[in-house]
DNA sequence: CATGAATGAGGGTTCATTCAT
DNA sequence: CATGAATGAACCCTCATTCAT
C-alpha cells in the first residue's frame, strides 16, 4: 500500500485535539487563562486558528477541557501509585510520591489546575472541586481504615476527618506548587516535608523523631 | 453589609485612594490582574477612571500598591494576634486563629495575595517575596524557639521551614474553603482542626491523643 | 452621483495594503501624525481597525511605511523626469518641472515628507534622511557635472550644497502654494520663475537677462 | 502701608499671560500642536492650570495668540534691520540677516510658525498667511524700487515680482528651519547663503563669481 | 484669585471569533 | 479540510477642560 505522506498530515480527530490541548495546557499554565492568545495556542499546536475552534469551540471549552483531562490524569496517577495491600502510613506515602511525582512531570499541568482555574467563576471552579474531592475521599477512606486496622478508635468525628483530610490535600497542593518554583526541590523531598508534617506533627519533628520513610527503589 | 453611596461630594486624596483600592483588591481577587478591568475598579469605587490614573499611575501600580497594603495588613494583624510571653504551641495556635480570623474577613485581599500576585512576574514578585519572608519567619522562629525551650535540636534546613510554612498556608486555605462550605464549622473548629494536624501530627490523632486548644474567650 | 460601493469583498493583502497607505498618508498629511488617528485611516480605507494593525503592525510602523513609500515614488518621479544626455541648466528645468509635477499630484505625500516627517523624532529621522540625500545629491551632481563641462570649480562645500538644496525646495514650495492660490498661474510659470530665480539671480533678472526657458510641448 | 510678601507673587495679567505663552511657545515648538499638552504648558509657566484657562481660554486660542505674537515680533525685527537709505543689494542682506537673527534667537518660536502653524487648519493657517503676506510684500517693494533705481527695466510683469518674492520668502523660511535644525550653521551664513543663491543665480556663483556681501561690524 | 478634585471623550492596541475561498 | 481575510468589542491610558472650595 502506498501512502502519500503530505506535509500538512491529516491526522485523526482524537490525535489533533490532543496536541491542540497539550499545547493550550502549556499556554494557560504559562500565561493564565486571559493572558493566553488563540492564536499561541495554535501556533504552538502547529495548526491553523479555525482548526481549533471546529474542534474545542471557544476558548471557554477549550480551558475546560483541559481541567478536565489533566484532573483525570492526576487522580489517575494517584490511584496507581497505591498499593492497597500495604500499611496505611505505607499507602499514603505512596499516594503523596505519586502525587508530587505527577505534578512535578506536568508542571503547567498543575499550575492549570491550582492556579488558573480558581480565578475564573463558577464553570471552572466545579472541576477543581471535583478533583479536590476525590483526593480527599481517598484520604479519608485511608485515615479511617488506618484507625481501625490499629484497632485503635481515634474518637474523631467523621466531620473532623474530613476536615484533617482537607488539610492534608490543601497542604499537597500548595507544597506541589511551591515545589515546582522553588529550584533544587525534588518531588521525593516534597512528598518526605508533607509526610513529616502529616504524619508525625510538628512537635515529634522537633523531638527529633520523625517518621521515617521506607527504603524503596526510586 | 456593604452599602454604596453614592457620594458626589469632593473627598480629600487620601480617602479616594483608599476607596479606590479597596475597589481594586475586590476585582482583582475576583477576576485575576488580568481579567480585572480599571473601568470596573474606578465604577466600583464610584469614581471615574482618570482619577484612578491620577492617583495610582497604572494598572501595575495600582496592583502593587494593593499587595503591599494587604501584606501589611495581614503580617500586622497575625503579629497583634500573638503574645511573645506564651508556650510556642500557644503562639502558634493565637498565630493561626489571627491568620484564619484575618483572612477569612478579608477574602479578596487574601486571594490577591495567594493566587494572583504569584502568577504575575518580575513587578510584584518582590512585594510577594517580602510577604512569605514575613510569614516564614514567623514561623521559623516559632519552631526555633519550642525547640529551644525543649532543649532539643529541631536541626531544619531553612529549606524544609520554608516548606512547612507553605504547607501549613496551603492546609489554612483549604480548610478556611472547607468551613465556609461546610454548615455547622466555625472559623474556631477549623483552627483547631490545622492545629491538631500541624502539631500532633496524624499518628498522634489517630492515636487518641490530640493536642488541646485552650480554652479562651472568643 | 456619487454611489458607496459598499465593497465587501476580500482582497489580496498586497492590495488592501495600499489602501490603506493611501489613506493614511492622506489623514497624516492632513492632521500631522499626532492629530491622525487610526480609526480615520481605517474608515477612509474602508476596513476595520484590527485590519490595519494586523497589517501595518502599529502607527509609527504605518508612518514609516507611508514616508519611504512617498519618498521613493517622489525620487522616482524626479529621476525619470531628467535626460541625463542635456546641459546642467536643461537637467535642472526638467527635474523641478518633474518636481512639481509629483508634488502638486501628490500633496498629502509632499506634506508627510516636508511637513510632517521633520516633526518626529529618532524613528523617522532616517527615512526623511534618505530622501533628503537623494535630492541633494541630485542638486550636487548637476552643480559639479554643470561647473567640470565649463571648466569652473565651484568649490562649494557640501554643506553649502544641502543649504542651497534646503533653498531650493523652500522656494519650490512656497511657489506651488503661490501658484495655487493665485488666478491665472500655471505650475510651468511656477516653475520658469523658479528657474529663473534658480540659475539666473535677482541681478541677471533685473538687467533684463533672464534664463530663458526652452519650448517644449507640457 | 504693610505688604505681606506671600510666596505666590501676584503679577500683573500682563506679565502672567507673558510667562504663559513664553512656556506656550516652547511647548508648542518642541512637541508640535497636538503633542503639547496644558499640564506641561502650566507647569512651565509656573501657574496653575485653571489660571492657563482662565487668562487664554482654550489650547486652540493659545496656539492663535502665540502665533501672532511671534509673528509680529519676527516682521518687526526684519523691519528694524533694515535702513532704507542704502542700496537695495544692502537692504536686502540686512533684511536677510535679520530675519535669520531673529530666527536663530527664538527658535521654538520660528518652528510654531513654520512647521507646526500650518498643520492645524484654516484658523492658523491664516496668521502665518498675514505673516507671510508682510514678507513677500517687503521683498516685492525692495526689487521693485531696485530695478528702478537702477534704470532698468527688467520688463517683469508685477506678477512674476511677485512669484519672485514669493520663492524668495519660501527659500528663506526653509533655510531658517534647516539652520537651525544643522549644528554649525551660523545665521550669517545662512544669510549669505540665500544672498548669493538669489542675487547670483547658481550660473553665477558656479562662474565663481558670487555676490559679494559687505563688510560689517557683527 | 488660586488650587486640588474630578471627568467626558477619544486614541492606540489586542483578542476571541467568524467567513469565504 | 485548511487557511487567509476580516471584525466587534474591550482594554489601558491621556488630555483638554471644569468646578467647588
Amino acid at each position: 500500500m502506498v501512502v502519500v505522506v503530505r506535509t500538512t498530515k491529516r491526522l485523526p480527530r482524537a490525535e489533533r485535539e490532543r496536541q491542540m490541548m497539550d499545547a493550550a495546557v502549556q499556554v494557560f499554565g504559562r500565561r493564565g487563562y486571559r493572558g493566553a492568545s488563540m492564536d499561541e495556542v495554535a501556533e504552538l499546536a502547529g495548526v491553523s486558528k479555525p482548526l481549533v475552534y471546529l474542534y474545542l469551540k471557544s476558548k471557554e471549552d477549550l480551558f475546560t477541557a483541559c481541567i478536565r483531562r489533566e484532573a483525570q490524569a492526576l487522580t489517575r496517577a494517584v490511584r496507581a501509585g497505591v498499593r492497597r495491600d500495604l500499611p496505611p502510613d505505607r499507602q499514603l506515602w505512596e499516594g503523596l510520591r505519586a502525587f508530587f511525582r505527577h505534578t512535578a512531570d506536568h508542571p503547567d499541568g498543575w499550575t492549570v489546575l491550582h492556579v488558573q482555574a480558581r480565578t475564573h467563576g463558577e464553570p471552572f471552579a466545579a472541576e477543581v472541586a471535583a478533583l479536590r474531592a476525590e483526593l480527599v475521599s481517598f484520604v479519608t477512606q485511608l485515615t479511617v481504615v488506618a484507625a481501625r486496622a490499629a484497632h485503635r478508635d481515634p474518637d474523631l468525628p467523621e466531620r473532623e476527618v474530613a476536615g484533617l483530610a482537607e488539610a492534608l490535600v490543601g497542604a499537597a497542593e500548595s507544597l506541589a506548587a511551591w515545589a515546582n518554583a522553588t529550584e533544587g526541590v525534588c518531588a521525593r523531598e516534597a512528598a518526605a516535608t508533607l509526610m513529616n508534617f502529616a504524619w508525625a506533627g510538628l512537635d515529634n519533628l522537633m523531638a527529633g523523631r520523625p517518621w521515617t520513610p521506607p527504603a524503596d527503589q526510586d
